[in-house]
DNA sequence: AACTCTTGCTTGACATACTAAACAAATACA
DNA sequence: TGTATTTGTTTAGTATGTCAAGCAAGAGTT
């Protein structure tokens, strides 16, 4: 009923994420230290940006603050930081070795989920990668079956994912996200009854 | 270097995911029609904050509205809304029943990234979930396999999911997300500067 | 020393998405 | 018919996360 609601409550949002891990790279080549400016770069967002999340991150402990101004994660931060890695590293491995979408896309779903999926699934998803690599030959001869299989949906009747519709149907450039979303022709202002009276 | 930044060019945010789901669902039961108050409910959040949402939904052309206030989806938000129960309805069926996350934890995960897998991700793995449910013996024995296999790592050389360092230990519980994140020690206020002063 | 550039920070603004409170219109019931 | 409740909207406020612009301190150059 309310489970969506979990989604505010990550503990994590995309922009701390992705701060913890560009003050880990910008810092990796001087013992960890980096600037303001080296984080703002690396995100391409602006310094007044970075200084504001800083003083967030530095509240929640997760980074440390010279006296020349200088910054660093802390260890709770680099914890984070490489939960994260793990789990990007993890999600992508998967996306483009196991499913083989194609490279792009599968760096940028990767990355836009990497910080929500919860540890559960992240280790099951290791084991499962573990799983297919580990040399078998049964196992590898499956993933090479897999990978030859048409990609077409024949049979919507004896299909184990779909039930009274196809789904994958649903998933089609006819329905929705970048085939009918996209183009959305100039929306009127936002309240059309108040610029109209 | 900047495909951090995809994320906030979501054509779908997690809210306006769910306030579709919602009209739909609210509107079932009367031919498609539904009130704020029904979608608020489900939502859990307040009438005027639905209402607010509809404007944007309405400019947006997501949905109708009736000259009785009754709220339904446009044919375009309707196949939105498909598409994002197909990618849901994948998505769980993965976790669940091929990584075997636990129940709560795999709805909650498909809740939160439903909206943001490419159609290229759901797709793939909506022909992963076919390939493997397909009812082919050397398949099944394999998918098996893999549910009784050892959760525990013990060779992190040859392991193919890790290289130097191994990515499952960095998602175990010592690693931050729940087991460093959450019983933050009440933050001091955002700006401890100004209020000394 | 004077000038310039870079840097970090602050401010005001915007967008999203929520709340609580107040209100008017519609509905329900007595 | 009159009162009470429900409903939808609006407004002001909060929180996050961004930008642009401006300021002040430090660094580098001449």
């Amino acid at each position: 009923m309310e489970t969506w609601k979990e989604f505010e409550a990550n503990e994590l949002t995309h922009s701390v994420a992705h701060h913890l891990l560009a003050i880990q790279d910008a810092g990796c080549r001087y013992g960890g230290w980096a600037r303001v400016s080296d984080i703002a770069r690396r995100l391409a967002v602006t310094r007044g940006s970075v200084s504001i999340m800083l003083r967030s991150l530095r509240n929640r402990q997760l980074i440390l603050t010279d006296e020349h101004r200088m910054v660093r994660l802390s260890p709770r931060g680099e914890r984070i930081a490489q939960n994260v890695i793990a789990k990007k590293a993890v999600l992508k491995g998967f996306l483009a070795d196991v499913l083989r979408v194609p490279e792009p896309q599968a760096e940028i779903d990767s990355c836009k989920i990497e910080h929500l999926i919860s540890r559960d699934t992240a280790e099951r998803l290791a084991q499962l990668m573990r799983f297919l690599g580990s040399g078998d030959p049964a196992v590898h001869d499956i993933v090479e079956r897999f990978h030859r299989t048409s990609r077409e949906c024949r049979d919507a009747n004896s299909c184990p994912v779909c039930t009274d519709r196809c789904l994958i149907e649903d998933l089609a450039p006819g329905a929705a996200e970048n085939g009918g979303e996209q183009e959305s022709e100039a929306p009127p202002a936002e309240s059309p009854e108040e610029t109209e009276g």
